[in-house]
DNA sequence: TATGAAAGACCGCTCCC
DNA sequence: GGGAGCGGTCTTTCATA
């Protein structure tokens, strides 16, 4: 994965495009003193150089009705079935995050569910009821203060 | 909090927006079989509902240089210091999420950086000198195999 | 090779039905 | 909720340094 070269114009575009992805290329442009086909040269080439993947709205997660954040680490009675379990808890859509750690668990989930009642039921019936998996340790979130990208 | 009331066209408009938030209205309308101004007036007023709460692009962080995630459960000294502990790590631009957490932390946190000497710096340096804090514990991502948003 | 200016295509917004 | 027209935005092309 060889890192993309950044000027500080690419930066202040991303900048931008981050807080905003529909900033208009003219006020892109007026911000970083170029002109607009330059500001569309940038960010094609970021975009095929894969740092820009993609665009996406942000969503306010409570007013979808998700309430409750929680996550769970989880040990696994063999390492071996790391992928299998990987893949069950990839067909549950509580299931938003997953990383492999090295740590006190080997694999750590970030869940999302509509209330305490829903998250048992993630937690018991779906979570737990994977054979592979040995114990879990949750983790309930009452507040997400902060929220951020990276800095370019 | 009250949640906003969704209907499938609704929900059907939120999934293309979230893969892309550029997608073209015209096409959203031919995929739900509606007009583009239908769109246009779903889309308003999930805003004005704060359901929808911007736009952002997606960024890979690898090409960014951030090549180390990792999270950090933190325990304070005193219940106390959550807010002032929390002000603390917001300066830190290392620090991307902070979560309240019930459980065996106090405060929750996920850091980006840019190799393991530069997180070494930041949970020495920075974490851990935070006076607040009385003890932290690590856990590295190796990998980060499922990252997608709530369902609408 | 990277930038800037201008023209054409496309899109989103508004109004009226 | 649907349809049409206006205004703005993106993309492309070509000239330039």
């Amino acid at each position: 994965m060889e890192n993309y070269r950044f000027d500080n114009l690419d930066k202040s575009i991303l900048k931008s495009l981050m807080s905003n992805a529909r900033t208009p290329y003219a006020e892109l442009a007026k911000q970083c003193g170029v002109s607009a086909g330059t500001i569309h040269v940038r960010i094609e080439k970021m975009r095929q150089a894969g740092v820009i993947t993609g665009t996406q709205v942000r969503v306010d997660a409570k007013r979808l009705g998700y309430d409750v954040c929680c996550f769970i680490g989880i040990n696994l009675n063999n390492a071996r079935d790391y992928p299998h379990t990987l893949e069950l808890l990839r067909e549950l859509e509580e299931v938003v995050e997953a990383y492999y750690t090295t740590g006190n668990y080997s694999i750590f989930i970030k869940v999302m569910a509509r209330s305490i009642e829903h998250l048992q039921d993630v937690l018991i019936n779906k979570v737990q009821a994977i054979e592979a998996i040995q114990s879990t340790e949750t983790l309930i979130s009452l507040q997400n203060p902060i929220n951020r990208s990276v800095t370019p």
